[in-house]
DNA sequence: TAAATTAGCGCACAGTTGTACGCTGAATTT
DNA sequence: AAATTCAGCGTACAACTGTGCGCTAATTTA
């Protein structure tokens, strides 16, 4: 078999190993460089031959989970092409892709607040993304002035990301609940936006 | 000298040292006995005589930083006593108190999306006492339906802890534009919720 | 076919961890 | 004054960590 393909193979398998590792009771900072290795079936020493450092292989899941996480932007725009509530179908369609990714998004999370800056700087500019362009989206639908919008974008993709964060200990029917609250609170900050912008024109 | 003051001194140091620990790379599962033993100057089997496992110290931490944390709501219970804009006193005092005491609150972020579902339980129930008292205050002085103002008060807590996550790595100057963003977002909501109980009467 | 490259391995080492055990000396109780 | 309690210590051990070094065997290149 060719060579640089098995090679390829084993460092996408050191990286599913890593992301089975991320359960609910390890972080990043906290799974050791032998524990993947043995979970690749890997020599300890072997995995230096993919990564210098385990480091690198944290910030390459950072990577792959900003990867997931476009994806589901863009399965979201889809579905909100085909008509509907474009609050409602966002959160659900995140909320789906929680349950179905939990370790991808326990990732991100943990990682958001995590120990290591460096983390939390690649953490950080995934969110952008998401807030940017749901940003983008408010100013062309919406027609609120820039500013007014950013900080609308802003503030939902918090409260979006924090649902997540306990529908990640959330049973079905609790995640059905979380993300109805959060849709509510979605409403408050659209609405309040709106009427923010009404009675402060130009701020 | 007393024996008893003398333990619970020791005990106290103890937990100073672990806090001094939790600085920006360190969170509470990573710090080891042994290394808090170091820090307060005693031996590692010591470490017994106060804790039956670090994970007991953990939750102790977590009692504390509550502790701090209703101080800081006393604090701004007082300032609004004496007049001003609610929000934006508010507002001040919570970032006022993350910068006085940022490994206090560092300690709070970091478990609230943590590894161990104990520290992550622990870390709730002390924001949920932010998030009760808020919504009483929402409740009397708004006179919104409890229901609404549970929403309310849940999104105005989520936004201000994200912002007091963001705070922490800020200097002085950036500190204050995230305080006046999360005000105008806080403003967002607030009008929002009154909005939607007009058109949503009794839901 | 011969030479070069390299993914993966085993061994080794020093450093760290949690914690069991028994001792000591001082404070406290009797 | 004698007996008891107990905070703190030192030693010890097994388990784990990251990583340096040199080997092997198979693929790739010349």
């Amino acid at each position: 078999m060719n060579r640089q393909q098995q090679k390829r193979q084993t460092r996408q398998r050191i990286i599913n190993s890593a992301f089975t590792l991320l359960d609910e009771n390890r972080s990043l900072t906290a799974i050791s460089l032998r524990e993947v290795a043995r979970a690749a079936g890997i020599a300890p020493t072997s995995f230096y031959r993919h990564f210098s450092d385990i480091n690198e292989l944290g910030l390459t899941l950072v990577d792959e989970a900003g990867l997931a996480l476009r994806q589901l932007m863009r399965q979201a725009r889809q579905r909100i092409a085909s008509g509907g509530s474009v609050v409602s179908i966002s959160v659900d369609t995140f909320m789906e892709f929680i349950v179905q990714n939990r370790n991808v998004f326990r990732l991100l999370l943990r990682e958001h607040t995590g120990t290591s800056s460096a983390f939390r700087a690649a953490v950080m500019r995934e969110i952008q993304h998401f807030t940017e362009e749901l940003s983008d989206y408010i100013v062309a639908h919406l027609r609120l002035p820039r500013k007014i919008a950013n900080l609308q974008a802003d503030a939902m993709v918090r409260l979006v990301f924090n649902a997540g964060a306990e529908a990640l200990d959330a049973d079905v029917k609790e995640v059905e609940q979380i993300a109805d609250r959060v849709k509510i609170q979605l409403r408050f900050v659209q609405l309040g936006a709106v009427s923010f912008n009404s009675s402060n024109p130009g701020l």
